[in-house]
Order: C-alpha cells, then sequence, then structure tokens
DNA sequence: GATGAATGAGGTTTCATTCAT
DNA sequence: TATGAATGAAACCTCATTCAT
C-alpha cells in the first residue's frame, strides 16, 4: 500500500534526523535512512536531491524556525528577563516537542552551521542581541555580550545534553524554574 | 625513510584530532588522516588496530587524563569554590593547551562516549560528585545534583563552543573571572 | 542496461565456481568474478551478501543436491551392486555436466567442508552408509565401512582428477563400465 | 636468542606447508606464516625470495623427493605386484610421516602443479608408466593405462583424504593390507 | 511514487615486499 | 639474521546516486 506524499516526506524526516542524531552526518547512509523508513534508497531520492540537501533541508528549517519563535517571544516580552525567560521557556519547548531536531540543531557537529549565512535568523544571535540590548539599556552590567550569552545558553543547552545522556530526566520544561534562577543570578537581576 | 615510532604514532593523534573535530569521525577518511601525516594509508595500522580503535584511543587516554587531573584539583581543595575554582581552570587550561582534544573530549559528538564504562575516571561524573557532595555537607542548597552539575559545566563547555566558532577570543583562560563569579552566582555561594 | 535478476545471478554463479575451481578460493578476487560475469564488483553485493556467501551458497547448494540425488538414486536399486552402480553414474554425470561444480564441491580445498553440519544430506556419507548396511545384510565382507567407501569413492574421485589435467578424455561416462567393474572387484561381487 | 639459520628455515618450512594445507595458498599470508613461525615478516625474506618462490620450493623437493623414493621401490622389485606395493607403502609412510607434505603435494588445489615440467621426476607418472609396462609385458590385462594408474592412485589418496577428515584413523599404514588386496583385485592379480 | 539493478568512486583494511637499522 | 616502519597495490565492501521499469 503507497503511502501518501506528505506521510513518506515526513518520515524520511524524522528517520534521518534520528540518525544524524544517533550516528553522526558522516557515519548515517542514504540505505541507513531508507530502512529506517521503510523504502528503498531510490524513493529517496523522489523527495530530496541527496543527502546533503535532505541534511540541509532539516537544518535550515529547524535552525530559522527556532529562531522566528524566539524572535516573538523575546519582542513580545517586557525586560531582559522576562525576554530570557521566554527564549528559555522555548528552547526547553523544543528539547520537549523534538529532542532530535533539538540536538541536531544546537548539540551536533555536522558541517550545516559553516553554510548558516549572516542574514539567516539565527538563535544563537538573537540571544546574544538581546543580551547585548540589555547591556546598552543598562538593565544588566556592561561586558562581552557574548560571553554572557553563552553563559546563558550554557544554562539550557547542557542541561539538555544531560536529559540526552539519561542524566536528567524528561521533559526538560519541569527544570525551567531552576534555570531561570540560575539565569537570573548570573545576570544579577532580582528573582521572579 | 621511515620516521622513530613515537613520532609517526603522535602525528596521527594529533592529525587524527584534528580531522574528527573539524569533519566529524564519519566523514574523516583514513586518508584524509594519512594524507595530513605524510605517510600511506598502510602505515596507520602499524601504529594502530583501525579508525575505530583508534577513535578509542585517542578518547579514553584524553577522557581519563582529564578525570584524573580534575580529581586530583578537586582533592587538593578546600570547600566546594575552591573546588570547582579548580576544575574550571583544568578545563580552561585544556581547551587553551589542546582546542582540538578539548572539543573530541567534550563537544563532539562521536559514538566513543557510548562505550565509557561506568569504573572509568569520567570527568562529568567528578563534577557531578563534587556537588553532589557539597549539598551533602549543606555548603549549598540542597537540590538535583546532576541539573547543577550541568548548569556549572555549561558555564564551560558553551563558551568553548562560542570560541571554537570564533564568537570568543582565546585564550579563555582570561575568563576565568567571569566563569567563577557565574558559577558562585549560580551556588549562591559569596563572590572570591 | 540492467538485466533480469535471474540472469545476472546465474552469471555471478557460473564465474565464481570457474574461478574458485582454476584458481582457488583465496586467490580469486571478487574483481575477477565482477570482470568475468561483466558486471561492476558493487553488483556483485546485490545479490550475495559477500565473497563467503556466495563460495558456501555454491557449496552447499550442489553438496545438497548431489546428496539428494545420490540417495533417490540408490533407494531405488535393489542390492549393493546396483546401488553403487547407481551412485557411480551420478557422481560421473555430474562431472560430465558441469566438471566446475563437480571439482569445487569433490576436489578442491577452500574451508566450506568445514561448515558443513551433520544433518546437511552428504554425498560421502550416503557412500558410507550404503557400504555399511551392504556389511550389515552380509551381502559384502564385514570390515571398515569408512576405508571401502574411500576406496570406492577413490574409483570416481581419482579418474575426475585425470581428467581435469587432461589424463583422460571426456565424457568420463565412458568409463563407467571400467569403473563399475573395479568396483564389484574390490567388493568381490560378480561382475554384472 | 636467536635461532640458527637451518633451525628458522626448517620451521617456515614447517609453519607454511602447514597454512598453505589448512587455509589454502591464496588464503594465507606472509604475515600467517611468520607468527606461526615467530618472527616478523621480513624475516621470511633472508630466507626465501618471496611467497611464489615458497610454495614451489615446497612443493618441488616433494614432489621429486617423493618420485625418487617411488622410482626406486619400483626398480628394486620385480613383478607388478610387487611393484604396487612398494609404491603403495611409500605414498602410505610419506602420509604417516609428513600429512602436511602429502597433502600439499597430492591433495590440495594450488597453482604449483601446472609449473610441473614434463622432464621432472613425476609420481603420477611413475604409476602410468608401472602400469603401462605391466601391460606391455602381459602382466595385467590391457586397456587405458592412465585410467588404471587412477584406480590404483584412488586408492591409497581417497583413504588419505578420509583420514585428513578424521573419517579414517592413522597410522594410514595400517590399511596397507586392505589397499593392497583391493588393488590386486582391480588388476585381477591374485592375492599375495 | 516506488523499485531494484547497476555504477563508479571511495571506504577500511590487508597484501607482498623493501630497506634502514 | 632479524626487526619494524613504510610503501603501493590490491583486497573486500559500502557509498551516494541514477534510471529503466
Amino acid at each position: 500500500m503507497p503511502r501518501s506524499r506528505s506521510d513518506t516526506r515526513q518520515r524520511i524526516r524524522d528517520c534521518a534526523l534520528k540518525l544524524f542524531v544517533e550516528k553522526g552526518f558522516g557515519s548515517t547512509s542514504m540505505r541507513d535512512i531508507a530502512h529506517c523508513v521503510g523504502v528503498t534508497e531510490g524513493a529517496l531520492y523522489r523527495h530530496f536531491l541527496g543527502k546533503d540537501e535532505l541534511a540541509w533541508h532539516l537544518f535550515s528549517e529547524g535552525f530559522v524556525g527556532l529562531a522566528e519563535r524566539l524572535e516573538r517571544r523575546q519582542a513580545a516580552a517586557h525586560g531582559v528577563a522576562a525576554k530570557l525567560d521566554g527564549m528559555l521557556d522555548e528552547f526547553l519547548a523544543l528539547f520537549d516537542a523534538d529532542p532530535a531536531l533539538f540536538s541536531f540543531l544546537l548539540l551536533a557537529q555536522h558541517g550545516q552551521l559553516d553554510k548558516v549565512t549572516a542574514d539567516m535568523p539565527n538563535p544563537v544571535e538573537i540571544v546574544r542581541r538581546v543580551v547585548a540590548e540589555a547591556m546598552e539599556r543598562g538593565e544588566i552590567a556592561a561586558g562581552n555580550a557574548n560571553l554572557v550569552a553563552a553563559l546563558v545558553l550554557g544554562l539550557v543547552l547542557q542541561p539538555a545534553t544531560f536529559a540526552v545522556y539519561g542524566r536528567l530526566t524528561r521533559p526538560l520544561g519541569l527544570r525551567a524554574p531552576d534555570i531561570r534562577r540560575a539565569c537570573r543570578r548570573i545576570l544579577d537581576l532580582p528573582p521572579s
């Protein structure tokens, strides 16, 4: 029984994401993906131009999507604390909703990050900008915005890594209060 | 003209580490490594059993070595703040001394972590233990030791990631004061 | 231009058999086989899992097939002389029909015989059993059934070897009367 | 402790013979041989020019040696029965003394037989000649000397094969009386 | 939309052999 | 005599990709 086009396409996405994260991009073969999906290798080429294009598609779609959601959240919030709260929530929500995508976008080391252009919406850049603007407005102490952005991002990326390796239970959203508190402390902001 | 044994072995180590980190394990071929070293592919097999064994050798040696240095530092220090200071220093020193090894051990996603056995000295585990023991002694507020360990590790691993991508200048050791301060704040400890 | 599946599969079988017998298993490369078939090496792996599996497939299929035909012939005949006549005919017919398969199964020294399990139909074992049962029934003098089976088998295997090296002309079926007579004499049975 | 030259040379011979017979010439590597001997691969080249020369040395030395002993035995005996008895003894003695050499010379399929020249003493040829001369002298019935030689050789080669595969116990010399009797019967000679 | 045979390049590994030591 | 690092070719096999069906 042939599946609908969109069904197979979605299954390819899911399998490829899972395998890229589990085994790494270079160690995942098109055959691995086809086998996981339950089709032959040739069928994959009906949906994607090739392995590189598939990886880039998965990456850029997720990368831009996350960036847009982060941008919306930070824009809707007032004050650096609320902006960061919203963004941390967004990261945690993505992890809980689609851990493979989260890992692929933010933890795994594939070559895709090198293809990101400066004009693409960029989650990391958005966090940096929010921090930098808060410094300019004097909401937090002036300093190296990149360093502070890294410290903040570490608060969510490292717990996510721990969750991947089973050191933290899921959903990660349950850790939001602790992570928010740590974030505020780092920035010397009053607790919520 | 054959080189001394230890010379070639060391060069293989360096090249493999560099390439595994740059391109990923699965996307690095033995030919890539041989070309970087300046020998033929066959020569690699006189020094290592194969690609997997080479990766595991690099990983386990570095992993255990780092763990041992961390253990020494934390054991030599008194109080959780000093223990964490020492360990953070050790991480930063490794990054500045050998960024490829740092990335391979702590940032890159290869399959090696899955082969780590519970009885091997483990950097992550050491950080967790130091945190847990501080909680038991009441030096810091009780809580989930794994989560706190993740937050602390994030303070060094994420800046390192930023340094890899050029968002932070090197040496990373210069950031030690800022990172220490953030660490103390997270744990609600007085500044040094 | 892809051929029909069964066509290529059969051609691989024929070429592999021929080369394994001519050059020996270990001295025949997959490239040799592919070149003989007229496809690339990779194509072979769509039909067989690998070189070992290919050899085992050829061997076990032929080994069991011959055993089944021998079994049918001996079961259909009455008296040890007729049973042995039928089996000798079967051996000679196989040699004349497919000398490469005959050599691969019965003359060549590859590792395949070691993989034969006791529950597989086995040509040598069938000859031994027929001899042993004739001894039990008193049709031939009691003695070491394995030794007598060896002597009988030698009557057909060694002429086949001579034919392979050009010391005897083909078809070998023409030698059946002489071989039968020798067989009867060895067993002290009256001539036909 | 370095070994004497002749010692190592002999050990290479023994190991190579054993491995060529066990695994086949093409599936035996110089490394296999060196490992069995207990030296490095390079050392083998102090004693033999290469793998091919090693195999040919083992083969031709044994082949000619056996032929010379067979020739001596048949020349010393009077009458075809005694000549064949002597030769069969010689075959069985070789099997019991050095089964690996026996297998290498007479059972295994390596490429060496193709290199045998017509002017080399040749065990198979000697058996054929003795049979042919007996036919000329009317000691046995006239017929195809090659076929009769094959039948006689089969009486010793096939039991040897059975002994290799454990179907017959050793020493094979114990089977001499049975084999002689079978041989006389085939040739319609009176029992001894 | 999917299959499956095929390709040609390239993967990891092993080979026989050489040579400075 | 022997070692052991090295080579260059070739081993087996897998890769991403194409295409007739």
